[in-house]
DNA sequence: AATGAAACATGTTTTATATCAATTTTCAGC
DNA sequence: GCTGAAAATTGATATAAAACATGTTTCATT
């Protein structure tokens, strides 16, 4: 994974939002003034719930997720998001505050924009606001259908959700190097640790994935969709 | 409820919601053409999940549940809405279809808004714009806290939510005569109506709600809150 | 007022999953 | 390669809520 340069400016650069492939140069200057470049190492929290939301923070490259944090430790994961995500978005126009915690789950790099510049780029170019738009409601769509898988499913189909998001979604590829903990599993699918390494054993006995330690293999997606439509 | 006459237009409508307000007199006749209106009887679907998506329908009156549909009849409710709320927003430059079941819980007076219309406004006026965003975001942000309740809390902490809900947003008072049935308690609270039932007895064992017939009547709201809170 | 059907309540049993406890595997650091 | 700690697995038990079963209330219709 080839880490961004500091050299490269909103302008020049190559690994570009598809919200920012709207802007023209001058917007793009706007937008570049006053940006900041973090990395972030596995586990280092990139925002945090409450706080003063006065960026939005673009991840260039890593792999993240976004979690509501509740009293006694209860945290629920939102979604797990990749390099193009926008996080704080949902705080544009509305209570100041980040709405979530975002946490590294490997090595992140991500780009701060102000936020009051964005919203004035956002009046500026329509087209702009419209795939940002566009963007919002495509998260909360997902959101909706979390939702629904968490409540409406049980262990193995949420598990073979969760496998499928992170083939399709996340990794690209059947076969994956798995960065999660069991625990970062188990969290996602909303289950003990205990008894997701249940529902995995049986989903290797049921020869629908292949683990061979962190790598887990998709080897009957047709049965794990299945599993995921009516578990 | 007075039921709003057919004769009055956007420009004069003084139901108008929060967004429309944004927008001068030649922008609420684009959207004022091609308006319809309509009434729901209690129970009447207003959009159906996957059906295309070319108006916004805007509640004018009355109470609904949006709510995803998926195997076997196992449905999730997002929300409940009333008056004021824009039904469908989150098919606006996505895919152009409803994500969700809308149905009305009473008689509900709506107006529809063609889609098209709406986007060239946004484009027309980006306060307009704003506002829209504003109130996706809203949404959205309360979708997550939906989330959370439901995956995080029991049986207790989740009624006493909902409770909560009904009469801080929707009914806007600590007693009102709940419209709902105990299976809609049920489904917004993803409890077996039996299940609920124990819970709701609880409840008004603990003298913190008093229940007569329909009416419900919110009597201990500090030890609702921390039971919300907790639970 | 009588009747029947929903809606609601309540007691019992079952079930999925959490929790607790113990063991095995993995892996970093020496 | 050894060692200890953390991660992961596996088995036993507990528990919250569903499902089932039955009884009761409510309410519309005659």
């Amino acid at each position: 994974m080839p880490i961004p340069e500091k050299s490269v400016t909103c302008k020049n650069c190559l690994t570009k939002s598809e919200c920012f492939k709207e802007l023209n140069d001058s917007q793009l200057e706007m937008i570049e003034e006053g940006r900041l470049e973090v990395t972030f190492n596995k586990g280092e929290v990139i925002c945090k719930q409450g706080m003063l939301a006065s960026h939005v923070i673009y991840i260039r490259s890593g792999f993240v997720k976004l979690y509501i944090e509740g009293n006694n430790g209860k945290n629920i994961i939102l979604t797990i998001e990749k390099d193009g995500y926008l996080i704080g978005l949902q705080s544009l126009f509305g209570k100041n505050i980040f709405h979530y915690t975002a946490v590294a789950y490997e090595e992140t790099t991500v780009c701060l924009f102000d936020m009051t510049a964005l919203s004035n780029l956002l009046e500026l170019n329509a087209s702009f606001a419209a795939k940002l738009i566009a963007r919002l409601n495509e998260n909360t769509i997902r959101s909706y259908s979390r939702l629904f898988c968490l409540t409406q499913k049980q262990s193995s189909g949420r598990l073979a959700e969760i496998l499928l998001c992170l083939s399709n979604r996340i990794y690209e590829s059947p076969r994956f190097n798995l960065a999660l903990s069991r625990k970062d599993l188990a969290e996602l699918t909303v289950l003990s640790v205990e008894s997701l390494s249940r529902v995995i054993k049986e989903f290797k006995e049921d020869k629908l994935i292949i683990v061979d330690g962190k790598t887990i293999e998709i080897s009957d997606r047709k049965r794990l969709e299945m599993i995921c439509e009516n578990g």
